[in-house]
RNA sequence: GCCCAGGUAGCUCAGUGGUAGAGCACCUCCUUGGUAAGGAGGAGGUCGUGAGUUCAAUCCUCAUCCUGGGCUCCA
C-alpha cells in the first residue's frame, strides 16, 4: 500500500467510526475492503462511507466468502494438485468446488481441512488485494496451474484483482475482511458433486459445502434451527403421521393413507368452493391420449422426455418415440380440445375449466423430492379461454384469488416472479412479446413486489409463479398464471365475435395451489403436521376414562359424524393420560373426555390443541357449537 | 442422468465373517382408570435384490433397485 493511500479504514479511523468488529464498508452502492485504496477526494468520500458491521447481512457474506477462501487453502494446502474453481457464499452459508484428481472429499478429510482452516485463522494473516492486468494475471494463474480459473479470466474485462490470504492466492472480486481473526465460526457441513459452470456436459467437480457466523452463538443457533427444521420435514411427518408412503413399485410416486387422503379431499373441496363462487366448471378429462393431441399442443417434441408413453399388445411397437399412446403430462391440451368441441360465443367467455386429473411427467431419479418434487401428481388446474381484451382483467382477478388463497393458509412470505421466454419455445416473437406485457403489466398495476426471471417460462407462454419456502428454506413454485396465444393457434380455436367474425381467443393457464402434493408437503412443513381445524384428518378424538365409557364415546362420536365432523372414540384399554398423549401426537384440534361426570350430564370435556387449552365440562349443545364454529373452512374472498 | 452417503422388525436405531438385538408400535392377559406413556407375557426380520469370494456372507467384492444430500443465489 502507498504511503498515505487513503482507504476505508483511514477514513473510517479519522472519524472515529471504525469498531473492532467492522469488517468492511459500503462506499455507495459498492462493498469495498478497508484496506483497498480508494479513488477521489477524501473529503468528500468520508461521508459516503457506512461502516459494516460483523452482524449485518452484507459483512455475513463478506464473512462467508472470507471462509471459503480459507478453505480453499486449507484443500490446497493438504491435497496438492487439486485445482480451485468457484467459491462463492450462499444464502445459508458457501461452498468453494475443487477438481481433485483423486475425486471426492471424505468426512474424515473434512475434519481434517476444518483443523487446517483454524491452524490458517490462527495466525491471523491479512488478505490483501491485488489489482493486476489481464496478462500479468494470465502469467500468475498459469504459473500456479489452475486451469479452471484461466477459464474463467478470459472472461472477465481488466483490470483484474486477485486476493491474497497467508501465501494462498486466488481471483477474486472481493471484498474481503481484513483478516482471518474475522472469521471466529464456521463448520465444513456436506461434500456433494458439482458440474463445472452448472451443466451436465462439463466435467464434475467436487463441492465443499460450509457455513460461517460472525460469533460461535449464531453458529450455534444456526445449527439448532437446522435441527428443528428437519423435525418438521413433511417426509418424516408424513410417515409419523401416517399420512402418505411409496411403494417400491411406484417409486417418486406417492400414495395417500387414509388421514393423508383425508387432508387431500378436504383441499379440493375447498377449492371446488372457491371455484363456484368464482366462476368456473369442472371437468373430467382422461389420462392416456393418443400421441396426435400432443402433437398438435407441441408437447412432443418439445416435452416429450419429461413424457410417459403407453402402448397396447395390439400395438406392434417397438420404439418408444412409435408409441401410439401418451400418458397426459398437463391438461391443457385436453382443455383446448374440450373448447374446440363446439361453435364457441364471445357471449361464453372468458370461458374458466378446472381440473383435478391426474398428471404423470418422468422425472430424473435425481431430482424427486418426497412429495413436493413427484412423477404423479395432481394439480388444481384451469384454463381460463377469454378475448385479447379480457386477458388482463383476468390476471388480475386470479391475483387476487391467490393471495387470499395463500392467506387462508397463513402463508406470509410470498415470493412473485415473472418467467419470460425460454430457448426451447413454440410461437413468434411477437406473440411472446404481448404475453410477456399482459403478465408484467398486472404485476405491475398491483404493485406486487416481484423478480423476473429471463429464460424461465414454458415453452407454450410466460409465466407469473408464485413461491413459498419450505422448513429448510428452499423455495417451491405453487401457483402459477401462464399466458398462452400458441395453443389457442395450434388448435385453431375461435369464437364467434358480436361482429358476427371468428375471432382468435387466448388461453390463461393458472393453478391456486400448484401441484396438490407439492402444496401439501409445503403446507405439512408449515404448520408442523398440526393441520388448520378443518383439514385436519381427525377433528376430535373421544377419550372415554375407562371401559365402561367406551360404548357412550363411541355414540358421541357417531353424533358428530353424523354432523359432519371428523369424530373418532378412543377405546382401546390405555389410561386417560395415554390416549390424551397419542391424539396429541397426531395433533388432533380437539379432545374430548367421557367419564362418569359426562355420561350422566350428556356432556363432554373438551379441550384444544392450540396450548393445551382445557375448555372444561361442557354441555352437549355447546361441544356441538363449538366445534362446527372452530371447524369451518376459511372462505378466500374476492 | 451424474457425484457422495445410506438401505437390519411397522417406526427409530444397535450389532457381528460362524444364519440377529433394543425401545416404541402390534397381539394376549392383568389392571377399571380423570388430562402427555400402568404392568406382565408374546409374536414379528430371506439384514433391499441378484451374483461373486469363502468351509461359512447381514458383514468383504461387483451389479442392480430404492432412499437421502448436492449438481452456476457465477472470480
Amino acid at each position: 500500500m502507498l504511503e498515505g493511500a487513503v482507504t476505508a479504514r483511514t477514513l473510517l479511523a479519522a472519524e472515529e467510526r471504525l469498531t473492532m468488529g467492522t469488517v468492511a464498508a459500503l462506499y455507495g452502492n459498492e462493498l469495498v475492503d478497508l484496506h483497498t485504496p480508494l479513488d477521489g477526494a477524501a473529503s468528500s468520500m468520508a461521508t459516503a462511507l457506512v461502516p459494516l458491521d460483523a452482524e449485518s447481512p452484507q459483512a455475513l457474506e463478506i464473512i462467508r466468502h472470507s471462509t471459503a477462501h480459507v478453505m480453499a487453502s486449507a484443500v490446497q494446502r493438504l491435497f496438492p494438485g487439486t485445482q480451485v474453481t468457484f467459491g462463492p457464499a450462499t444464502e445459508n452459508g458457501f461452498y468453494y468446488d475443487f477438481d481433485r484428481p483423486a475425486g471426492s472429499f471424505s468426512e474424515e478429510e473434512l475434519a481434517r481441512i476444518e483443523a487446517e482452516m483454524l491452524r490458517i485463522i490462527e495466525t491471523d494473516a491479512p488478505f490483501e488485494r491485488e489489482v493486476l492486468s489481464k496478462e500479468a494475471a494470465r502469467a500468475l494463474l498459469t504459473d500456479l496451474g489452475e486451469h479452471y480459473k484461466l477459464e474463467h479470466l478470459e472472461r472477465l474485462e481488466d483490470p483484474i484483482s486477485v486476493y491474497r490470504v497467508g501465501g494462498w492466492v486466488d481471483l477474486c472480486r472481493g471484498p474481503h475482511v481484513p483478516s482471518t481473526r474475522f472469521l471466529k465460526a464456521f463448520k465444513l457441513t456436506a461434500v456433494a458433486g458439482a458440474y463445472w459452470r452448472g451443466d451436465e456436459r462439463n466435467p464434475m467437480l467436487q463441492r465443499i459445502y460450509g457455513t460461517a457466523f460472525p460469533s460461535a452463538k449464531s453458529l450455534r443457533i444456526h445449527l439448532q434451527q437446522l435441527e428443528l427444521a428437519k423435525a418438521r420435514d413433511h417426509r418424516k411427518l408424513g410417515r409419523e403421521l401416517e399420512l402418505f408412503a411409496f411403494l417400491d413399485s411406484a417409486p417418486a410416486s406417492p400414495v395417500f393413507l387414509p388421514r393423508g387422503a383425508t387432508v387431500y379431499s378436504e383441499l379440493v373441496n375447498y377449492l371446488r368452493g372457491l371455484y363456484l363462487r368464482d366462476g368456473y366448471t369442472e371437468v373430467m378429462t382422461p389420462e392416456l391420449f393418443d400421441r396426435k393431441l400432443f402433437e398438435t399442443s407441441g408437447h412432443l417434441p418439445s416435452y416429450a422426455d419429461n413424457m410417459y408413453f403407453g402402448m397396447t399388445r395390439d400395438d406392434k411397437v417397438e420404439n418408444v418415440d412409435d408409441a401410439r399412446l401418451c400418458l397426459k403430462p398437463m391438461n391443457c391440451p385436453a382443455h383446448a380440445a374440450i373448447y374446440g368441441l363446439k361453435r364457441r360465443s364471445y357471449r361464453e367467455l372468458p370461458l374458466r375449466l378446472a381440473d383435478f386429473g391426474r398428471l404423470h411427467r418422468y422425472e430424473r431419479s435425481g431430482v424427486v423430492h418426497g412429495i413436493t418434487r413427484v412423477r404423479s401428481f395432481c394439480q388444481d388446474d384451469g384454463h381460463i379461454f377469454c378475448t385479447q381484451e379480457q386477458g388482463a382483467g383476468e390476471i388480475s382477478r386470479f391475483i387476487d384469488l391467490v393471495t387470499a388463497v395463500y392467506r387462508d393458509f397463513a402463508f406470509s412470505e410470498m415470493r412473485v416472479i415473472v418467467a419470460t421466454r425460454p430457448d426451447k419455445r413454440i410461437g413468434s416473437d411477437d406473440v411472446w412479446e404481448a404475453a410477456e406485457r399482459m403478465l408484467l403489466d398486472s404485476v405491475i398495476a398491483k404493485g406486487i413486489a416481484h423478480e423476473v426471471a429471463e429464460g424461465e417460462g414454458a415453452f407454450y407462454g410466460p409465466k407469473i409463479e408464485f413461491h413459498l419456502k419450505d422448513a429448510l428454506s428452499r423455495s417451491w413454485q405453487l401457483g402459477t398464471i401462464q399466458a398462452d396465444f400458441n395453443l389457442p393457434e395450434r388448435f385453431d380455436l375461435t369464437y364467434v365475435g358480436a361482429d358476427n367474425l371468428p375471432h382468435r381467443p387466448i388461453m390463461l393457464h393458472r393453478a391456486l395451489l400448484g401441484s396438490l402434493e407439492r402444496f401439501l408437503g409445503v403446507l405439512i412443513e408449515h404448520c408442523g403436521g398440526a393441520f388448520p381445524a378443518w383439514l385436519a384428518p381427525e377433528q376430535i378424538v373421544i377419550a372415554s376414562v375407562a371401559a365402561p365409557f367406551a360404548e357412550a364415546a363411541e355414540a358421541r362420536a357417531q353424533a358428530l359424524r353424523t354432523l359432519g365432523i371428523r369424530a373418532i372414540a378412543d377405546s382401546s384399554d390405555n389410561k386417560l393420560g395415554a390416549k390424551i398423549r397419542s391424539a396429541r401426537l397426531l395433533r388432533v384440534p380437539f379432545i374430548g373426555v367421557l367419564g362418569e361426570q359426562e355420561a350422566q350430564g350428556g356432556g363432554l370435556s373438551l379441550r384444544r390443541r392450540e396450548e393445551g387449552k382445557d375448555l372444561g365440562l361442557l354441555p352437549w349443545d355447546t361441544v356441538v357449537s363449538t366445534l362446527q364454529s372452530a371447524l369451518a373452512p376459511p372462505s378466500a374472498t374476492v
